[in-house]
DNA sequence: GAGAGTGTTGTAAC
DNA sequence: GGTTACAACACTCT
Protein backbone atom coordinates (compact mmCIF):
# COMPACT_ATOMS: atom_id res chain seq x y z
CA UNK A 1 0.00 0.00 0.00
CA UNK A 2 2.47 2.22 -0.98
CA UNK A 3 2.85 5.84 -1.17
CA UNK A 4 5.58 8.17 -3.15
CA UNK A 5 8.72 7.19 -1.54
CA UNK A 6 7.13 3.27 -1.72
CA UNK A 7 6.91 3.60 -5.21
CA UNK A 8 10.26 5.47 -5.47
CA UNK A 9 11.91 2.18 -3.72
CA UNK A 10 10.25 0.05 -6.05
CA UNK A 11 10.90 1.68 -9.40
CA UNK A 12 15.26 2.18 -8.01
CA UNK A 13 14.91 -1.53 -7.50
CA UNK A 14 13.16 -2.84 -10.43
CA UNK A 15 14.96 -0.47 -13.18
CA UNK A 16 18.50 -2.17 -12.52
CA UNK A 17 17.03 -5.91 -12.66
CA UNK A 18 14.46 -5.56 -16.01
CA UNK A 19 16.03 -2.95 -18.11
CA UNK A 20 16.84 -4.62 -21.21
CA UNK A 21 15.03 -7.95 -20.74
CA UNK A 22 12.50 -8.60 -23.28
CA UNK A 23 8.49 -9.57 -22.70
CA UNK A 24 8.27 -12.98 -23.34
CA UNK A 25 4.50 -13.33 -22.46
CA UNK A 26 1.99 -12.09 -20.51
CA UNK A 27 -0.74 -14.13 -18.34
CA UNK A 28 -3.70 -12.08 -17.16
CA UNK A 29 -5.50 -13.39 -14.41
CA UNK A 30 -7.66 -11.00 -13.77
CA UNK A 31 -8.84 -9.11 -16.98
CA UNK A 32 -9.54 -5.70 -15.05
CA UNK A 33 -6.12 -5.23 -14.05
CA UNK A 34 -4.68 -5.37 -17.49
CA UNK A 35 -5.90 -2.96 -19.66
CA UNK A 36 -4.66 -2.18 -23.60
CA UNK A 37 -3.23 -4.38 -26.11
CA UNK A 38 -0.62 -6.98 -24.64
CA UNK A 39 0.66 -7.34 -28.68
CA UNK A 40 1.84 -3.87 -28.79
CA UNK A 41 4.58 -4.63 -26.33
CA UNK A 42 5.25 -8.80 -26.44
CA UNK A 43 8.70 -9.18 -27.79
CA UNK A 44 9.84 -6.20 -27.13
CA UNK A 45 12.80 -5.29 -24.53
CA UNK A 46 12.19 -3.15 -21.29
CA UNK A 47 14.41 -0.24 -22.14
CA UNK A 48 14.09 1.74 -18.48
CA UNK A 49 11.39 1.92 -15.37
CA UNK A 50 10.45 5.84 -14.18
CA UNK A 51 7.80 7.19 -11.99
CA UNK A 52 5.60 9.60 -11.80
CA UNK A 53 3.56 11.05 -8.79
CA UNK A 54 2.78 7.02 -7.61
CA UNK A 55 3.08 5.75 -11.76
CA UNK A 56 5.61 3.50 -12.41
CA UNK A 57 5.87 3.77 -16.20
CA UNK A 58 8.00 0.59 -18.13
CA UNK A 59 9.59 1.97 -21.24
CA UNK A 60 9.39 0.18 -24.57
CA UNK A 61 10.84 1.02 -28.13
CA UNK A 62 8.47 2.72 -30.15
CA UNK A 63 6.49 4.97 -28.62
CA UNK A 64 5.30 2.02 -26.07
CA UNK A 65 4.47 1.87 -22.23
CA UNK A 66 3.03 -0.50 -19.69
CA UNK A 67 1.85 1.59 -17.07
CA UNK A 68 0.88 0.91 -13.68
CA UNK A 69 -0.71 2.17 -10.65
CA UNK A 70 -0.63 0.06 -7.34
CA UNK A 71 -3.02 1.89 -5.37
CA UNK A 72 -3.62 0.13 -1.77
CA UNK A 73 -2.13 -3.09 -2.31
CA UNK A 74 -0.24 -3.56 -5.93
CA UNK A 75 3.44 -5.00 -5.46
CA UNK A 76 5.63 -6.43 -8.12
CA UNK A 77 7.37 -9.13 -7.60
CA UNK A 78 10.17 -10.24 -9.70
CA UNK A 79 11.78 -13.71 -9.32
CA UNK A 80 15.24 -15.00 -11.28
CA UNK A 81 15.68 -18.11 -10.44
CA UNK A 82 17.26 -17.28 -7.67
CA UNK A 83 16.81 -13.79 -6.59
CA UNK A 84 13.78 -12.21 -5.78
CA UNK A 85 12.78 -8.51 -5.46
CA UNK A 86 9.78 -7.08 -4.51
CA UNK A 87 7.95 -4.04 -4.75
CA UNK A 88 5.11 -2.64 -2.28
CA UNK A 89 5.24 -4.91 0.83
CA UNK A 90 5.96 -8.26 0.10
CA UNK A 91 5.71 -9.50 3.40
CA UNK A 92 2.39 -11.80 4.28
CA UNK A 93 1.98 -14.99 3.63
CA UNK A 94 0.31 -14.66 0.49
CA UNK A 95 3.25 -13.51 -2.05
CA UNK A 96 5.43 -16.52 -1.21
CA UNK A 97 4.02 -18.78 -3.36
CA UNK A 98 3.67 -17.24 -6.74
CA UNK A 99 1.79 -17.00 -8.50
CA UNK A 100 -0.53 -16.68 -5.56
CA UNK A 101 -4.06 -16.09 -5.44
CA UNK A 102 -3.45 -12.41 -5.98
CA UNK A 103 -1.67 -12.71 -8.76
CA UNK A 104 -3.25 -10.90 -10.81
CA UNK A 105 -0.92 -10.49 -14.03
CA UNK A 106 2.99 -12.29 -14.53
CA UNK A 107 5.00 -10.90 -17.16
CA UNK A 108 7.59 -13.91 -18.31
CA UNK A 109 10.86 -12.15 -19.20
CA UNK A 110 14.23 -13.33 -21.32
CA UNK A 111 16.39 -15.06 -19.07
CA UNK A 112 13.69 -17.29 -17.06
CA UNK A 113 12.60 -13.82 -15.23
CA UNK A 114 9.08 -13.26 -13.93
CA UNK A 115 7.94 -10.31 -12.74
CA UNK A 116 4.38 -10.97 -10.53
CA UNK A 117 2.05 -8.06 -10.17
CA UNK A 118 0.35 -9.03 -6.87
CA UNK A 119 -2.91 -6.87 -6.22
CA UNK A 120 -5.07 -8.33 -2.80
CA UNK A 121 -7.84 -5.28 -3.32
CA UNK A 122 -7.46 -5.38 -7.36
CA UNK A 123 -7.53 -1.55 -7.62
CA UNK A 124 -4.40 -2.08 -9.31
CA UNK A 125 -3.88 -2.04 -12.69
CA UNK A 126 -0.86 -2.35 -16.09
CA UNK A 127 -1.78 -0.50 -18.87
CA UNK A 128 -0.65 -0.66 -22.39
CA UNK A 129 -0.19 3.29 -23.70
CA UNK A 130 1.39 4.86 -26.55
CA UNK A 131 4.24 8.12 -25.16
CA UNK A 132 1.35 10.43 -25.59
CA UNK A 133 -1.31 8.64 -23.64
CA UNK A 134 1.20 8.99 -20.67
CA UNK A 135 1.56 12.20 -21.21
CA UNK A 136 -1.61 13.24 -21.37
CA UNK A 137 -2.55 11.55 -18.63
CA UNK A 138 0.40 12.60 -16.97
CA UNK A 139 -1.05 16.47 -17.36
CA UNK A 140 -3.89 15.77 -15.20
CA UNK A 141 -1.33 16.13 -11.93
CA UNK A 142 0.73 18.69 -10.41
CA UNK A 143 4.16 18.50 -9.94
CA UNK A 144 5.47 16.01 -7.80
CA UNK A 145 6.37 17.30 -4.24
CA UNK A 146 9.90 16.01 -4.48
CA UNK A 147 10.77 18.26 -7.70
CA UNK A 148 11.67 22.05 -7.78
CA UNK A 149 8.03 22.47 -9.37
CA UNK A 150 6.96 22.08 -5.90
CA UNK A 151 7.79 25.39 -4.90
CA UNK A 152 6.26 28.21 -2.44
CA UNK A 153 4.91 30.46 -5.10
CA UNK A 154 2.86 27.23 -6.61
CA UNK A 155 1.40 26.21 -3.60
CA UNK A 156 0.49 29.55 -1.93
CA UNK A 157 -1.33 30.43 -5.25
CA UNK A 158 -3.62 26.51 -5.62
CA UNK A 159 -3.94 27.21 -1.45
CA UNK A 160 -5.58 31.07 -1.93
CA UNK A 161 -8.04 29.35 -4.44
CA UNK A 162 -9.98 26.45 -1.98
CA UNK A 163 -11.47 26.73 1.76
CA UNK A 164 -10.66 23.25 2.44
CA UNK A 165 -8.80 21.66 5.11
CA UNK A 166 -5.20 21.59 4.69
CA UNK A 167 -4.78 18.26 4.48
CA UNK A 168 -6.80 17.41 2.04
CA UNK A 169 -5.42 19.76 -0.18
CA UNK A 170 -2.42 18.54 0.82
CA UNK A 171 -3.24 15.13 -0.41
CA UNK A 172 -4.88 16.30 -3.88
CA UNK A 173 -3.33 14.98 -6.59
CA UNK A 174 -4.20 17.93 -9.07
CA UNK A 175 -2.20 20.38 -6.97
CA UNK A 176 0.72 18.30 -5.57
CA UNK A 177 1.85 14.88 -5.68
CA UNK A 178 3.08 12.32 -3.78
CA UNK A 179 1.57 12.86 -0.30
CA UNK A 180 -0.42 9.99 0.58
CA UNK A 181 -2.12 9.69 4.22
CA UNK A 182 0.69 9.28 6.23
CA UNK A 183 3.01 11.73 5.74
CA UNK A 184 0.44 14.49 5.04
CA UNK A 185 -0.03 13.87 8.80
CA UNK A 186 3.46 13.28 9.31
CA UNK A 187 4.41 16.49 7.58
CA UNK A 188 1.15 18.74 9.57
CA UNK A 189 2.70 17.77 12.54
CA UNK A 190 6.29 19.18 11.88
CA UNK A 191 5.02 22.10 10.44
CA UNK A 192 2.34 22.81 13.35
CA UNK A 193 -0.50 23.11 11.44
CA UNK A 194 -3.67 21.47 12.59
CA UNK A 195 -5.41 19.38 9.32
CA UNK A 196 -9.12 21.09 9.71
CA UNK A 197 -7.53 24.47 8.86
CA UNK A 198 -8.65 25.98 5.89
CA UNK A 199 -6.08 25.83 3.10
CA UNK A 200 -6.75 29.50 2.15
CA UNK A 201 -5.64 30.52 5.88
CA UNK A 202 -2.44 29.53 6.10
CA UNK A 203 0.14 32.64 5.41
CA UNK A 204 2.92 32.50 3.48
CA UNK A 205 5.45 31.58 6.10
CA UNK A 206 3.26 28.62 7.04
CA UNK A 207 2.79 27.45 3.19
CA UNK A 208 7.19 27.44 3.30
CA UNK A 209 7.35 25.46 6.88
CA UNK A 210 4.61 22.65 5.25
CA UNK A 211 5.69 22.44 1.71
CA UNK A 212 9.63 22.32 3.63
CA UNK A 213 8.30 19.57 6.41
CA UNK A 214 6.79 17.33 3.48
CA UNK A 215 9.53 17.31 1.38
CA UNK A 216 11.47 16.41 4.54
CA UNK A 217 9.02 13.48 5.44
CA UNK A 218 8.90 12.07 2.02
CA UNK A 219 12.63 12.64 1.64
CA UNK A 220 13.44 10.29 5.09
CA UNK A 221 10.72 8.40 3.50
CA UNK A 222 12.45 7.36 0.22
CA UNK A 223 15.64 7.22 2.21
CA UNK A 224 14.18 4.48 5.30
CA UNK A 225 12.90 2.33 1.85
CA UNK A 226 9.25 3.20 2.70
CA UNK A 227 6.77 2.51 5.32
CA UNK A 228 5.06 -0.89 5.80
CA UNK A 229 2.64 -0.61 8.33
CA UNK A 230 0.31 -3.44 9.02
CA UNK A 231 2.16 -6.65 8.15
CA UNK A 232 5.89 -5.81 9.07
CA UNK A 233 8.17 -9.06 8.43
CA UNK A 234 11.46 -8.60 6.84
CA UNK A 235 10.82 -11.22 4.41
CA UNK A 236 12.60 -10.59 1.88
CA UNK A 237 15.21 -7.33 3.06
CA UNK A 238 12.99 -5.09 1.12
CA UNK A 239 10.39 -3.98 3.92
CA UNK A 240 11.18 -0.18 4.46
CA UNK A 241 11.71 1.06 7.73
CA UNK A 242 9.94 4.46 7.70
CA UNK A 243 7.06 3.05 10.21
CA UNK A 244 10.01 3.69 12.65
CA UNK A 245 10.29 7.37 12.05
CA UNK A 246 6.44 8.42 12.06
CA UNK A 247 5.50 11.74 14.20
CA UNK A 248 1.95 11.08 14.06
CA UNK A 249 0.72 8.65 12.31
CA UNK A 250 -1.12 5.59 14.18
CA UNK A 251 0.27 6.86 17.16
CA UNK A 252 -3.36 7.44 18.40
CA UNK A 253 -3.12 8.56 22.37
CA UNK A 254 0.44 8.82 22.61
CA UNK A 255 2.96 11.61 22.96
CA UNK A 256 3.45 14.32 20.20
CA UNK A 257 7.03 14.32 19.77
CA UNK A 258 7.19 18.01 19.21
CA UNK A 259 5.11 19.30 22.49
CA UNK A 260 4.34 16.16 24.27
CA UNK A 261 0.89 17.00 23.83
CA UNK A 262 -1.78 13.94 22.89
CA UNK A 263 -2.52 12.74 19.74
CA UNK A 264 -5.43 12.54 18.74
CA UNK A 265 -7.37 10.73 15.76
CA UNK A 266 -9.93 12.20 13.72
CA UNK A 267 -11.77 11.36 10.38
CA UNK A 268 -11.31 13.84 7.83
CA UNK A 269 -12.35 13.30 4.02
CA UNK A 270 -13.32 10.12 5.22
CA UNK A 271 -9.33 9.60 6.34
CA UNK A 272 -8.03 8.25 9.01
CA UNK A 273 -6.29 11.54 10.45
CA UNK A 274 -3.93 11.69 13.27
CA UNK A 275 -2.65 15.40 14.99
CA UNK A 276 -1.47 16.67 18.27
CA UNK A 277 -4.34 19.51 18.89
CA UNK A 278 -2.03 21.11 21.50
CA UNK A 279 0.80 22.15 18.66
CA UNK A 280 -0.78 21.86 15.57
CA UNK A 281 -3.31 25.15 15.42
C1' DG B 1 -20.73 -13.28 12.66
C1' DA B 2 -21.66 -8.46 11.47
C1' DG B 3 -19.67 -4.21 10.68
C1' DA B 4 -16.00 -0.95 10.40
C1' DG B 5 -11.59 0.20 8.83
C1' DT B 6 -7.51 0.12 5.43
C1' DG B 7 -1.64 3.58 3.10
C1' DT B 8 -5.76 5.31 -3.51
C1' DT B 9 -8.20 7.76 -6.72
C1' DG B 10 -11.85 8.36 -10.32
C1' DT B 11 -16.54 9.50 -10.81
C1' DA B 12 -21.02 11.13 -9.81
C1' DA B 13 -23.83 14.08 -7.33
C1' DC B 14 -24.81 18.03 -4.60
C1' DG C 1 -16.51 25.45 -10.43
C1' DG C 2 -15.76 23.64 -5.66
C1' DT C 3 -16.59 20.08 -2.59
C1' DT C 4 -18.27 15.80 -0.76
C1' DA C 5 -19.67 10.91 -0.96
C1' DC C 6 -19.01 6.75 -2.66
C1' DA C 7 -17.46 2.93 -5.33
C1' DA C 8 -13.99 -0.36 -6.91
C1' DC C 9 -12.39 -5.09 -3.80
C1' DA C 10 -10.50 -8.29 -0.24
C1' DC C 11 -8.76 -8.69 3.76
C1' DT C 12 -8.08 -7.74 9.07
C1' DC C 13 -9.61 -6.08 13.36
C1' DT C 14 -13.14 -5.04 16.87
Amino acid sequence: MPELPEVENIVRKLGPVVSGKTIEDITVFRDKSFQGEADLVLGLPIESVSRRAKFIRFHFPGNQNILSHLKMTGQFIYVDNENRVGGGHPTADWVKELPSRHTRVQLSLSGNATLFFNDQRVFGWLRVLADPEVEALYGKYGPDINTPAASIEYLANKFARTSRPVKIALMDNSIICGVGNIYACDALNLAGISPLRPANSLSLSEIEKLLQSAKQVIDLGIKTGGATIDNYVNLDGFAGSYQNHLQVYGREGEKCYQCGGVIEKIKLGGRGTYYCPHCQV
